[in-house]
Order: structure tokens, then sequence, then C-alpha cells
DNA sequence: ATTCTTATTGCAACTTTTTACAATAGTATA
DNA sequence: TATACTATTGTAAAAAGTTGCAATAAGAAT
């Protein structure tokens, strides 16, 4: 419970509050390390929160993405899956055995630039995940 | 019905079939042009084909999709929205007021060919949406 | 034209996700 | 510490999306 702090002075900077299910939710997000669907959130957070419903762990989980604190990612199963906003970074996935890694966000800053002055937008984020073939999947081509 | 032939053949020499159900589906979306979402796809399909049923739309959706002939789209309203697989792109968006815009894919090939040396996957595909404020919702900042 | 194989569909049941609204409970203020 | 304000939650119902299976029909073979 002891990364709680930060957390819930960033929501009541922006005026929202603190609560026992978005800590538990938090606190999941925080010690997972991996992306996480809704339903696993909402199991394990329900052991530290019974009573806890799967409503509030989808409202949360949204509630959370746009106040910076959690981000969804789009792995291509068709479902978003959740983790804790730490470093900005996006996905490569094996389309065969599903391994995946980060790509650091630097690798796109350039990208990132040159859509801006080519589109006049401001970009501000991004749903990015790559498929591929890992190098094992490639050697069974 | 005119666009239908080139359809039927790509699914034929794969060895699936053309149906009615298929060729509403892929009739709406060659038409369209634009993104719909399963729930439009099934609504204009229907009137082309009524006793169409939801389902089949969304496993035609997903087959489609296997088979490189309509590409989904996670435009990050939480829903997936599909389109009829032509030229290779990505989409920006603005947060404010929804406008999207197309992103060439060549505008990626630099950062694929980075990736694929620095990672040792090889890329096949990718889910990418950039999102940030299109020129006249920044003057409103 | 008829028969055969099996890919594809519709149906019904189920799971996942969203929504509306009244009850609850953070937190600021006195 | 008690009070007031309203953000947040749980409940119940609806909507969206998935799955298993028996009936159907596309297309190849005869
Ligand atoms: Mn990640
Ligand atoms: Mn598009
Ligand atoms: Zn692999
Ligand atoms: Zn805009």
């Amino acid at each position: 419970m002891s990364c709680a702090q930060p957390y819930a002075l960033q929501l009541r900077a922006r005026g929202y509050r603190m609560t026992p299910q978005r800590l538990a939710i938090l606190h999941v997000l925080h010690h997972s390390g991996k992306h996480l669907s809704p339903s696993e959130v909402y199991q394990q957070a329900c052991v530290e929160l019974p009573g806890l419903t799967e409503t509030t762990v989808y409202r949360t989980l949204e509630f959370l993405t746009e106040n910076g604190l959690a981000r969804p990612a789009y792995m291509g199963s068709g479902h978003l899956v959740y983790e804790i906003a730490g470093h900005e970074h996006h996905h490569l996935k094996c389309r065969i055995c599903g391994h995946e890694m980060e790509v650091r966000h630097d690798l796109l800053k350039t990208l990132y630039r040159q859509l801006e002055s080519e589109s006049g937008y401001r970009l501000t984020d991004s749903h990015v995940t790559f498929i591929g073939l890992c190098p094992d999947c490639q050697k069974g081509e």
C-alpha cells in the first residue's frame, strides 16, 4: 500500500478523490508490472478489496487512463489490456508465439516531429503496437 | 455488386467460399470508404441482405481481416472499426473534435527497418493510431 | 444435372462491457 | 469534530461481442 501516496496527490490536485477501489486497482497495476485485462485486474483487486465490482473496475481503468496513471494497450487480441503508466513505451508482439517486447518511445520521436510538421497537428498520444515474427518463429517458416 | 469478382477469386484461391453474406459485407465496406463499426456494417448490409445476423457480421469482419480484405482500426474510442483493405495507411485523430486524417505508411518505413534490425523481429503488421490536437483545436488552448 | 464434402450460417446461450440512477462516502470548510 | 457538497460507487438492466452446435448451401467431382 506504500505506493499510494503519489497517486493520491496527483488525483487530488485534479479535483478527484482517492478511494479504496482506486487504491486497490492501482496497487494491482503497480505491483504486477505486466499487462492485465480488466477481468484480471478485477480478480486480483477483489482479493484486497472484497465487494469491488466489475463495473467499477471498467470505470476506474478508463478514469486512470484519462488521468495519466494507467495506459491501455491494444495487443491485437481484440481486447484492451492495461498497465501502470511508467515510462512511455510501445509494443512489439510475435504473431505466432505471442512473445512481447517493449519499443522505446524515443525511436518514434523523429516520426512524431515529421508527422507534426506535415499535418499541423500537435501529437499528444498514440496507440502503437507492432506485430511480426520473433527470431525463433522465423526459423519455422 | 460489380466489386465482387476480385474478392471472390481471392477467397477461392485460399480455399474459402464466397457467400451472399460476405458479399453484402464487402459491398458495404467497399462503397462506404469510411470506418464502420460492426453495428453500422450490420445495419447497412441488412438492407441488401435481410436475414443477415450480427453474429455473422462479427465473424465475417474477423475472417476478412485474417484474409487481408478488411482492416480493423483502434481509434481510441475503445471499440474497433473496420474499413476495406485498400492502400496501407495509419490514422491521426484529434482528441477534441474527432477529426481524422490518414498517415501514409511510407512515413513509417524507416522506423520499421530500424525496429527490425534492433529487435530481430520481422514486422508484418501494425496497429498505429496517433492522437493529438488538430490545427483548429490548438487555437482554443 | 446430381451428388458429395465440408465451409459457413443462424440460433440460442453465454460472457464482456456500458449505461442510468439512487445510495454512499471522500474531503473541504466551519 | 460535525456539516455540506458532490464525486464515486453498487445495483440492475441493456448493449456489444463470443461460442457451441445442428442445419444449410458453395463449389468440386461425377
Ligand atoms: Mn507495456
Ligand atoms: Mn482508414
Ligand atoms: Zn514467436
Ligand atoms: Zn480538432
